[in-house]
DNA sequence: CTCAGAATTAAGATATTCTTAAGAATTTGA
DNA sequence: TCAAATTCTTAAGAATATCTTAATTCTGAG
């Protein structure tokens, strides 16, 4: 899945830096060190987030991210300086989705990059239906209440984890979802790790419970290279 | 689901950036910049949930929680800085339901908004009706009116604790209710620790004095990793 | 045929729950 | 009011369920 990301920051040593983590994963990166610029990019390219450093030579951070506001969808992320007056960040995150604080760990700025494009693309994630309490198909019934999962009247005594992964996929059933996008829904944004071989093993365990199997599956169906999927 | 919510900080930038984030997700904000406006807003409208700083120009917010705590009966948050001592923090959020500390990240204080919001919800769901003063079901018997509780017709002598624990569980009959959940339900809303151990010791007592087992219940079932439940 | 992605397996690590008991807090009754 | 009895809370270790890791085998796409 790639994205086209806008980078903007006068240090470009900083700039530079994020590139490289950025293109590491396949994103197309839109690199500017003043703010005229990368508002310029933003009308001709359809970009897909933006990371801002606060401080710039031009028009600072804060005024870019309104300007893009004003017209675009796309979420922003702010770069700040760690001795900025807490209160003072705050304010100056005005409008802004997610915010990091330089210094910051390469792995984490990637993973904030995903947990937000991940937020404004693909599935029902945050919460299909707000008081969606029970999924029912075919045999197979999801009770968030109980957390109890039938399976044509058997109780499957599904694991929270399981139950989790299971009512994942149920959700968004039809579509095919990765194992990447699995773990952070399970297991929250907070992990920077991104470890789909325990998907892997507890997909294993719901199989196995559903009778189910990887070869000829009635179930959870394997979609090669892309991730898990329940059919309509 | 709409749902008013009050919001307290003297200083604007940040007042007005949660009201942007709120109002983005649908909800109806109040805002203001002092305590005793806010006090006023609560007593004119239904507020549903309540975000309040702790450092206000006229009354503090933990007053301001301890007032709303008199009258009221929904959640609030806290804002704390980051920089407070923990004890001082755990001390100054007594009575509130959640702290975010400053700066917060959107997403965090949405999702905990949405969790308090649900939480809530939930507890008015969990509660019967209000005249309900009876519970029978499969030779159990509970009496809220005499604070008596009989199993075939033996009384089972139970504490006042004992007794509200299994009213819960006994009132949501089919569900499972958590440990934490239990806990806010019998103890109320005002500790802000958890002590689960608490509460599986009663739960011990509970299934004591009822004969019952953990390994092979036939009253209260523990449902790992989720809470207790009793079969409908 | 080759190889990266996927499945399987089992054991080691982690987390949750259970049990027990002691001491603190509260209530009761003289 | 004080002492005794009851009830509640805390803590620590044991038991058990669950999760993760890692090594190996298997499979499907090109």
């Amino acid at each position: 899945m790639a994205a086209n990301i806008l980078v903007v920051d006068d240090e470009q040593s900083i700039a530079d830096l994020i590139e490289v983590y950025l293109k590491n994963e396949n994103y197309d990166v839109f690199k500017f060190y003043n703010g005229r610029d990368a508002l310029q990019c933003v009308e001709n390219h359809n970009i897909d987030l933006a990371i801002l450093d606060i401080m710039l030579p031009d028009i600072d951070g804060f005024s870019i991210c309104q300007q893009i506001r004003e017209k675009y969808n796309f979420p922003v992320i702010m770069l700040t300086a760690k001795e900025e007056e807490i209160d003072k960040i705050t304010g100056l995150t005005l409008g802004a989705d997610d915010y990091i604080t330089k210094p910051f760990r390469p792995l984490e700025l990637i993973a904030r990059v995903k947990a937000q494009l991940r937020r404004f693309t693909k599935y029902n994630f945050l919460e299909p239906k707000q008081d969606e309490h029970l999924i029912a198909f075919s045999g197979l019934v999801l009770d968030k209440d109980t957390h109890e999962c039938t399976l044509n009247e058997k109780n499957l005594s599904l694991t929270p984890t399981e139950f989790s992964i299971l009512w994942v996929l149920c959700s968004n059933r039809g579509r095919v979802v990765s194992s990447e996008d699995l773990f952070h829904e399970v297991w929250g944004d907070k992990y920077f790790t991104n470890n789909n071989n325990t998907v892997m093993v507890h997909i294993r365990h719901l199989r196995e419970k559903m009778h189910d199997s990887a070869e000829n599956p009635k179930y959870i169906k394997t979609v090669w290279g892309v991730g898990y999927k329940i059919e309509k």
